[in-house]
DNA sequence: CGGAGAAGTAACTGGTCAGTTACGAAATTG
DNA sequence: CAATTTCGTAACTGACCAGTTACTTCTCCG
């Protein structure tokens, strides 16, 4: 079987090496992997290389050393978040029901990405060292936060909310309920003897965390 | 100065070397500061050696090896939440009062413990493999799920309570309201630029905590 | 006191791993 | 098609670190 993809150098070069931005890619892939696995002390830059199909080499080019790879990876993550919480649209919908979809999609995020989750929890290990240095993250939140405002606002007007909730707080308690449930899912399941990870659980899960927050906000 | 102290045998050997108890705790000790800042991976014996004033020896002799004292640190954790959790005497409280009053216990513990909550999460990283190998862990909290319920059934006599609760979910909601808290307070601290260990936090977020119990579980 | 065994020390070992280097291959450019 | 740059490989290095070993010192008990 010889290789002979290679042979044609037309103008779009669709396949093989010589492409940085996937190797890059590949990379940050990998290494996200690796560090949601194993933490950044436990990650191996050499299991990173294996799995991303690039090399040592190329990683230390690209992001200098590991702190640097594990810096990349996390603000990619947070990233990632963002760009789905901009996809929500909750500003025009009824308080409760805007209230119940905030709720619904952060358990959903958790539950869709492991990774963040493990990501997070190491950072908070190194008291958010790296995390601190990435000027970006700071005001990333404020426009969930003035949208939470608005609906918070919107439903004591309609009278279907109490007054005097503070979003920063309320906010804190939504990821709560959604990040809690994953990142401790596996000592919890062995507490409780029940696989806390089944679909049934965590339709459970998802209903009563939901049932918490309207029925907190209820007048 | 030449030491002259251990030139006293008499019955009681009040200071020094040769006490086996004494030097087993201290690298336990020692373990429990070093794992919860670094992770198991991270952590380094020799580091816990050095700070516990014992050998590395010593801890091959006592522990076996470094998941052995790993397992044996994390076990010792439980049991002392257990121990404290097993003075909570809430079973003659007024419904509200008990429940606010192991809203707040959870609280403070969290607060007064955070290498519990770093060991707890390295070993959700680990998917609870030690922690699974601990059979004691499972029915450690079922009386604590007996009082919750206890307290649940009384709150519903007495028409303060909510009907239909369920006494694992509730559980789960407390321990998610104190424990993320914690877990996250340097990347929470960052993200909203304000230090959330300030004493002032920490008691309007225990204050909210408590609110998001009691709130929901109102008729 | 003296011998046995437990407690303690420090140097060592073998493997692992982050980061480097020397070199080769491909692609881009002129 | 050279020359230059970009991409990739694999072997290497030096530090570190879990676990071991050879040896010393203390304590206990007869």
């Amino acid at each position: 079987m010889p290789n002979q993809k290679p042979r044609k150098p037309d103008k779009k070069p669709e396949k093989r090496s010589r492409q940085p931005d996937v190797t890059r890619r590949n990379i940050l892939d990998a290494a996200l992997y690796e560090f949601a696995a194993k933490g950044l002390a436990g990650a191996r830059v050499d299991e990173i290389a294996a799995r991303s199909g690039a090399n040592k080499r190329m990683i230390y080019e690209y992001f200098g050393n590991k702190e640097g790879l594990w810096l990349t990876v996390l603000e990619r993550a947070y990233e990632k978040m963002r760009e789905e919480e901009h996809a929500i649209d909750v500003a025009r919908m009824p308080p409760r029901e805007g209230m119940r979809y905030l709720m619904e999609f952060n358990f959903k995020f958790c539950s869709r990405n492991p990774e963040f989750i493990a990501l997070l929890n190491a950072e908070n290990l190194h008291k958010a060292g790296y995390l601190r240095h990435s000027k970006k993250i700071q005001q990333l939140y404020t426009p969930l936060l003035v949208v939470i405002q608005d609906l918070l606002e919107r439903g004591v007007k309609e009278g279907v909310f109490r007054k005097g909730v503070d979003p920063v707080e309320l906010y804190t308690t939504i990821a709560a309920l959604g990040f809690f449930y994953f990142s401790n899912v596996h000592t919890l399941s062995t507490i409780y003897g029940r696989n806390l990870l089944s679909p049934k659980q965590q339709k459970a899960r998802m209903e009563h965390s939901v049932e918490v927050i309207l029925g907190y906000l209820r007048p």
